[in-house]
DNA sequence: AAGACGGTTCGAAAATAGTCGAACCATCTT
DNA sequence: AAGATGGTTCGACTATTTTCGAACCGTCTT
C-alpha cells in the first residue's frame, strides 16, 4: 500500500532529457521551479498560482517524475526542492541555464 | 499564397523557452539537433529515420517554428542547420548544454 | 476523536501532440 | 513537357497531456 508520503523519483542516473525538458516546458511547471530556484524550497501549498490544488498536484509530480524536484514531508506540508546536484552530474549546466533563460 | 518554401519561424527577440524546450523534449527531434550540430549543416533527407516523410517533416515543422532551426532551400533540398548564435543571444548557453546533455 | 490543513489519487472530459497515407508543390534533369 | 526527387500539406486517427471536482490520506491541533 503506498502512502501519500511515498515520493516517486528516479535515481540520479536514470533521470531523462526528454523527461526533463517536457517537465520545464510547461510554463506553470517553469514558474514553480524559477520560485523553488530563487527561495531554495518551497511548500506546494506557497505557490499562490489561481489553480485547483489537483492541478498543482499533478504539476508536482511531474516534476518528481522527470527527476527535477525532490519533496520531503516536513511536519504537515511538503517541502520542494531542485535536484541541483544530481541534475548537474548527470546533465552539466543544463538546469542553471534553463533557469537562467527563464528567469529573463 | 504561401508557398512550400516560405519558412516560418520565429524572430529572435520572439524564441519562447517553453517551446524550445517543447520541442527539444522528443527524442525523434533531439536526435535530428545532435546530428544536425554534429555536421553543422544536414538535408532533410539525410535522416535515415524510419518513418514516414510526412512525420519526419512534422518534426522539422516543429523544430523551424520554435526557433531551434532553420531550413534554405539549396537546389532541391532543404538544408537545415541550428541556430545557434540567436539562440545563444537569447538564451545563453542552453543550447550547447542541451546539446551536451543529448551527446551523453 | 474530531476538525482543520496540506496534498494526493481517482475518474472523466477536454485539449494537445504524434503518426500515417495520399495528394500536392518546388526544383532539377532529361 | 514529362519524370524524378525532396519536402510539405491535408485530413483522420491515436496517444498523450492537461484540467477539474470529489473523495481520500497524513499530520497536527484541540
Amino acid at each position: 500500500m503506498t502512502k501519500c508520503t511515498d515520493i516517486l523519483q528516479p535515481l540520479p542516473n536514470e533521470i531523462s532529457l526528454s523527461k526533463v525538458l517536457h517537465a520545464l516546458s510547461d510554463p506553470v511547471r517553469m514558474e514553480i521551479v524559477l520560485k523553488i530556484a530563487k527561495a531554495g524550497q518551497v511548500a506546494c501549498g506557497a505557490f499562490d498560482i489561481p489553480m485547483p490544488k489537483s492541478t498543482l498536484s499533478h504539476h508536482f509530480k511531474v516534476l518528481r517524475e522527470s527527476g527535477v524536484v525532490t519533496s520531503r514531508r516536513e511536519g504537515n506540508e511538503l517541502m520542494n526542492s531542485l535536484r541541483s546536484e544530481e541534475l548537474e552530474e548527470r546533465f552539466p549546466g543544463l538546469l542553471k541555464s534553463i533557469i537562467a533563460a527563464g528567469s529573463r
